[in-house]
DNA sequence: TTGTAGGCGTTATCAA
DNA sequence: TTGATAACGCCTACAA
């Protein structure tokens, strides 16, 4: 196997000092002679030479290198990628990053692990936290200082940068939308809902909305698990099945709404004559969905583009540690299609 | 910022000298005594010694680092990760690599960028690729020498070690279905088929399922432009209004086939009372579609598991370059849902 | 069983 | 404008 090209070759190949190659190579060029300049360029040509970041990454200590996390299954051991909602961010992280010259590893957490492993012993320049951790988690991770942004946290820490939507609005939104409709025995379906996180907020509007249009919140409608087309399932059959009253649903994601209306569609009735459903996200299956999905819309592909622009910002400031953390909130908007139907002519 | 802990704090602080230290992270603890490697181990604690993996990549030449390319789209812009075909597979990718003590830098690449760049300035142990690429992109790869295996390839080259599946025989398995169930007028939505690709595989098993049930081959059924949900719903309107003699379509992609059945439906006509849909792949969004998708099934999962497992048996073997190149293909199998009847009675 | 020292590929300091 | 040379953090002969 040949040896590949170190800058020593480069050097000796331009008969030229190596801290000339890597002035040339850092854009300091200012610092050479237009001449070397050129038999440098010439000679890295030539020999192919491509700089290698570990070396890089040790004296400058900056890998160029940014982790991204995503949430595992609850066994644990696979990414939850299988979400389209989680793809679409980190597609559209990876690409946003790649095009400023950083590289991004995309790792799970185990239960109980720490990130700061990865962290240090990668060097990372930031990193991208999507889903929601044990406090523990993030203190550890502070400790690390790297630069850091949080996707749809609560997380309250002016040194995480935060992007992420109004879940309380959304949730509320989504919920007016139904009774402006007409419904009032309001099903919600939902994951898990743990202190700070964006299902909290969510179930939060829900009952605000509930409450401005006088309607009895009734604990025996809401369905909380987890956040999968699995559960979403079970709860669209229980419902259609045990709750002749119910004649809507507001479901935390659109994953989730999916498995409602199969389950009420098992449970032989339909949507949305019997019972109509909102979900939440407007991934891109929604619209293709059948029926397709009405759903409180938020851009994904913006929020991972922002997410790395927030994080590119702050690394490239001069003073990272001074620069001021930012968060932002990506808008929301119901997009109607057609799982919900008025209940009774508006009077 | 208080500086991170290096080896020869440890050193100092077990009062060993570093070479010590390094024996006992290696595991080559025999070279010290219990009494030393135990006050190592304590110094590695109290100090939350992290080793640095680049500092390791320089000398050792092993980055523990692998590279995994999906395709982006066609605007080259995002990774195609949104197909949940792909998500899929990285997800037990990742996983699977980590178990190994391996992290993944995920990544697209330009068209008519190579690969090669990323690849040597990090030292990459290996990488994983999916999709298709141009000959020339190959071409570097090899050069730079380390282990590679692609997935759903047919390039042909002993370099590199391939997991796949008999994609000749998934279209045949397809079509066979449809013929059997008294179709005879059988339309292929697919892909472009490039040479060598897998869409041409299948392309070719629908061709031999065709001429072995003695049915024409008619050249207006086939439609083919891009492996994609919109390209779908445009073909299936086009079928459902255009051609009333087809009853049925195979369509070389599950989310190919969503965008028919939707485009069937637009067109006023219905799945699988007109026209019969078996797709392929087996998405784990098939078994939610409505109606459930018929389909090819491949086990996506375990396909990332085994791509996984075949590059770190390379990497991890004495003498990686003499290593036999393997090629694992995964079974196929026809599942069979809701998208599919019968066409007449069979006689 | 232990420690010394050279080297991995870069960058950056400081003289020349 | 140049070029030695000392880091960066780690591993591994080689000596002791």
């Amino acid at each position: 196997m040949k040896k590949r090209a170190t800058i020593k070759d480069v050097a000796k190949y331009a008969g030229v000092s190596t801290a000339a190659v890597s002035y040339v190579l850092n854009g300091k060029e200012y610092r050479v002679s237009p001449d070397t300049a050129e038999k440098i360029r010439e000679a890295i040509r030539e020999l192919n030479y491509i700089p290698d970041y570990s070396a890089r990454s040790l004296v400058k200590n900056a890998s160029k290198l940014i982790g991204v996390i995503i949430p595992q299954t609850e066994d644990s051991k696979q990414l939850i990628l299988e979400n389209p909602f989680y793809s679409e961010m980190v597609s559209n992280i990876e690409s946003r990053l790649r095009e400023s010259g950083y590289h991004l590893i995309l790792s799970g957490v185990d239960k109980g692990e720490s990130y700061l492993d990865l962290s240090v012993q990668r060097n990372l320049d930031g990193a991208i936290i999507m889903g929601i951790y044990p406090e523990q988690f993030y203190a550890e991770l502070k400790q690390v200082e790297i630069p850091i942004v949080l996707i749809d946290s609560y997380i309250n820490d002016p040194w995480f940068s935060k992007v992420g939507v109004d879940d309380e609005y959304g949730g509320y939104l989504a919920t007016c939308h139904l009774i402006e409709r007409g419904h009032r025995n309001i099903a919600l379906v939902t994951g898990s809902i743990r202190k700070d996180g964006v299902v909290e907020k969510r179930f939060l509007g829900y009952k605000r909305a509930l409450r401005e249009a006088d309607i009895f919140y009734n604990p025996d409608h809401v369905f909380e698990h987890s956040v999968s087309y699995a559960y979403g399932y079970e709860a669209g059959k229980t419902i259609a099945s045990k709750h002749p009253e119910i004649t809507a649903v507001f479901a935390t994601a659109d994953m989730v709404a999916f498995g409602v209306i199969q389950g009420i569609k098992e449970a032989g009735r339909e949507v949305p004559d019997d019972i109509s459903v909102i979900g939440f996200d407007d991934i891109f299956l929604s619209r293709m969905f059948v029926p397709p999905l009405t759903t409180v819309r938020q851009d994904i592909a913006l929020k991972g583009k922002r997410a790395a622009e927030l994080l590119l910002e702050i690394i490239e400031s001069d003073e990272p540690e001074k620069i001021d953390r930012k968060e932002v909130t990506i808008p929301l908007s119901i997009v109607e299609r057609q799982t919900v139907r008025p209940l009774k002519p508006r009077s």
